[in-house]
DNA sequence: ATTTTAATGTTCGTTTTTCTTCGTTTTTAT
DNA sequence: ATAAAAACGAAGAAAAACGAACATTAAAAT
């Protein structure tokens, strides 16, 4: 005897346009990595006319994912953002995105992780949105907004005061918040690696949250393009042989690869990635 | 101007547990492995017609395990939820935005706030860009990163989880965090007030939030535009007797201006803006 | 063996998307 | 201010994808 019913359901949508074209994520995707795009880059890029494009992006404009201007379009509100940060966003970007894409691959499914304020961190976010069944701790508001869209991820934000710069958590409030939390993976970027394997940073306060971060992992990850090494910084964050794993661009020069293997230091060198176009 | 239509779906179930043909289990797996899949690929990679597929991918998207788009599927869910908060910024954004400017124009420079979840309090947070010497605490994700691009405003952002559909932080943590502090006014969103004066919403932890936003602020202010009247949502947060000013943007209707009166709620309509265009 | 049921293939009209063309608007340069 | 250039949007044609209906085949039940 089979059993059979039948059942209705009805659905109010609010718009038509509710399921994008892989295209369609792909420019959000693309202008939010990049930044603002012209309509002929676009077409460019994704191969169809400047037409289609114009269609794809009224449509994404109409859902208030990007805004529209002459030319081209950006993220929507966009126009009060910091400047600054977004162009040391820019900033090295490819190295970035390959550091990115090596730390991404080591970060198994399912385990938890500390990610802190940086650019570089913020690039893993990225890389780290197909993942599954990830626990994330951050002190960085783009990290939170970006992993958020991970469906599959509990994404918890450290509480603080909101740094103007760059959108990062800092404090002595942020400081007791991480310290509820013990995770497998500490993630942390840094401005300076000094030839006697000193980490520093600018801000004081975010040293002391990185500091934070470290004693509350079970292994410390460490990515820092070549451009860190030898660039000096005011505050002490902590020492090269407090980290477990570094990510970097380029094999580290002179005194550090001696350093590093002193230290028990892995050592990263994620590999230049040909771009398609 | 908002499309608007009602789609029907009948969808015939044969048994209760879906079992899935060993074809079906594959796309799922090729698509979470590869991403977007073509229909016209997946036919050619088992070796079926297109029209196979389609019936294929429909009953899979049906159960919710794909999504389907022209010409192809992909995983569902990500983008879904994000466009669903777009849209929902962009409803009423006229009576959000006149109500928002009634509200930052009440708000005295220099004083403390904490604003919390909903879009009407994001418009607030917009307003409040060119306040001077405030001090805001929210749990609010994009109220954070909004208001930290004000240059004399200190930005303190409450820790917790966030939840993905709007990026609100919600949760035990946040609670505790928000305890921390005591300030001149608390602005609330509401998703519903019902006729016996009960202000309700549909996220258990959010109302627990909400809640201690109330203990913890001098003067409660609650924003809601005329939708919210009689709109029944689930769960209880507080009753009108608990706030000191209601902003809204048309007069409330019958039972509602009396409970008002009655719980010395001052009421504030914002005056309706002419549009430029 | 025969009937029933489900799954797949085939055909064809419909819908959606994209491209093309062309007149209009906006921006830029003179 | 005016003209040239660039970008825009509307409309129609072409291409691609879709879904319904029916035929065919294979498996399952009787």
């Amino acid at each position: 005897m089979v059993f059979r019913y039948v059942r209705v359901i009805t659905i109010e949508v609010t718009s038509p346009f509710m399921n994008l074209a892989p295209r369609h994520t792909q420019m959000l995707d693309l202008v939010r990595a990049q930044g603002p795009q012209s309509i002929e880059a676009l077409a460019e890029r994704f191969g169809v006319t400047l037409q289609t494009v114009r269609r794809d992006v009224q449509r994404l404009a109409e859902a208030g994912l990007l805004s529209r201007f002459h030319g081209g379009v950006r993220l929507p509100g966009s126009t009060t953002e910091n400047i600054a940060y977004r162009q040391r966003q820019a900033m090295q970007s490819e190295a970035k995105n390959g550091i990115a894409r090596a730390i991404a691959r080591r970060v198994p499914n399912g385990c938890s992780l500390i990610l802190n304020i940086g650019t570089t961190v913020e690039a893993v976010a990225r890389e780290l949105l197909h993942h599954r069944g990830l626990r994330v701790i951050t002190n960085n508001l783009h990290v939170a907004a970006l992993m958020s869209a991970n469906p599959d991820c509990e994404v918890i934000v450290a509480g603080g005061q909101v740094r103007a710069s760059d959108q990062g958590i800092v404090g002595e409030a942020t400081v007791d918040f991480m310290r509820q939390f013990k995770v497998d993976i500490g993630l942390i970027g840094i401005s300076g690696i000094e030839a006697d394997g000193t980490l520093r940073d600018f801000d004081y306060r975010e040293v002391k949250v990185a500091r934070t971060i470290i004693e509350q992992s079970r292994e410390v990850w460490l990515a820092a393009d070549h451009s860190k090494f030898n660039r000096p910084a005011m505050v002490e964050l902590a020492h090269v042989n407090d980290i477990d794993v570094l990510f970097t661009d380029a094999a580290p020069p002179a005194p550090f690869d001696d350093l590093l293997a002193q230290g028990h230091v892995e050592c990263v060198v994620a590999a230049e990635q040909g771009d398609s176009h």
